[in-house]
DNA sequence: CATAAATAATAGTAATACTATCAAATGGTT
DNA sequence: AACCATTTGATAGTATTACTATTATTTATG
């Protein structure tokens, strides 16, 4: 999927950007591939080289750290499911149908095939869900946040933000209920493989998806301005 | 607090016991303080020594790495979280009254002096509201579940998932909510502070409490059995 | 074919994340 | 008060991480 299509991701997430050469593309496929595999906290440049042939240095060129690495595969993910929403979304024609079918690809289980595009699009998904928020819970944020790293995150709850007024202008909490159900769900599935008394989903149900699409219509229908 | 109640927390979760020795609970006191000032990916065992006039050596003693050391704080926090919502509860007669007093607990701005008892738990509850989710989200996560570090956060999970179910037996999603709740929580105030376009909440309203509350209502009076 | 740009190769530094050893201090018996 | 065990301090040392700098080599472009 990198490889196919081009993601607008702020120049300030990269010192060069990774989109626009063989090295850069590389980089990201195999970053992918190795965060995937022995997680962020054990991921270091010096590995990520040796995995490509290449050096540290060359790696250094692309991105400033390991952090500022992550904040890339954070905003192009995020750039990817905005462009995978709009386009599954802009056939319909309510409100509420969007938002479901949102709420669907949002929270679904990174294991689903289903509307997966390619094996790096699933490595990709299980790392936001397992390491997403480490880019956005640190020191750092206020800075990272200037760069622009959060902005495609930012584009779809704003656009969701928007559907939801749309079926209830009183609604007084949209942003709130909106992350609540994308990190919730991230939590819920690393908790059904991991701590399984932490949650109700397990793999033979889709307690996830089900919840949450159940949680955001009574929620928005609730009146509380 | 640190000095004041002692916590169970399972003996896999450090090498010694702070808890039993003067330079075990400065390391408690003063290890808060330092990741609460400067942040979990910045703290090393070197500036905690060289904090408290120790060295690096003496700190190993007590944990092997700083990940078991933020397990520490987790599971005393957990633990510190169930003794004070037992005791704010035991004398309430309906579960829909534990359940809300609970939620607003564990909901409540870690500025809301209100029911906070020294400086220090308003640091740690400021360090899990920031940092927690990274004793969990890592790929040891079996190997420190095992060690017991999470036991007292499923306890109270546990039961706040028992008053649910007293409410409507039917609910088929108690621990997702709950945890639902919780993580989301710690997450709304890190927004209101940082990224404020992602969140409701902020320093003029108390939005995180009020939308959790409504939300545990309105989710537990919905059959889905 | 020339030249600019990108990458590789190599080297080096400061900090981190530890482990090991031994001396000094402390605390509780007899 | 002397003795012993435990805890802590002091010091040293290693491998890895997280970078930066320099120069040589390859690759793309006009």
């Amino acid at each position: 999927m990198v490889l196919e299509v081009k993601i607008a991701v702020p120049e300030n997430v990269y010192l060069k950007d990774p989109q626009q050469s063989k090295l850069g593309l590389q980089l990201i496929q195999e970053g992918i591939e190795l965060i995937d595999e022995i997680g962020y906290e054990a991921f270091t440049f010096k590995k990520l080289a040796t995995k490509i042939n290449s050096t540290e240095a060359s790696v250094y060129r692309y991105f400033e750290n390991k952090q500022q690495f992550l904040q890339f595969l954070f905003s192009w993910y995020w750039g990817w499911m905005n462009y995978k929403i709009h386009m599954e979304t802009a056939s319909m024609s309510t409100a509420n149908e969007k938002l479901k079918r949102s709420i669907k690809l949002l929270t679904q289980s990174n294991d689903v095939v289903d509307s997966i595009t390619t094996p790096h699009e699933a490595k990709l998904k299980s790392i936001i869900n397992q390491e997403g928020i480490k880019a956005v819970l640190n020191k750092n944020v206020d800075q990272i946040n200037q760069s622009g790293a959060f902005e495609n995150y930012k584009l779809l709850v704003e656009k969701m933000t928007c559907w939801i007024l749309e079926i209830n202008p009183n609604f007084a909490y949209p942003q709130m209920l909106l992350t609540t159900i994308i990190e919730g769900a991230h939590l819920q599935h690393f908790f059904a493989t991991h701590l399984p008394r932490l949650t109700n989903q397990s793999s033979e149900n889709n307690a996830v998806e089900l919840f949450y699409i159940q949680l955001i219509c009574t929620q928005i229908t609730t009146n509380n301005g």
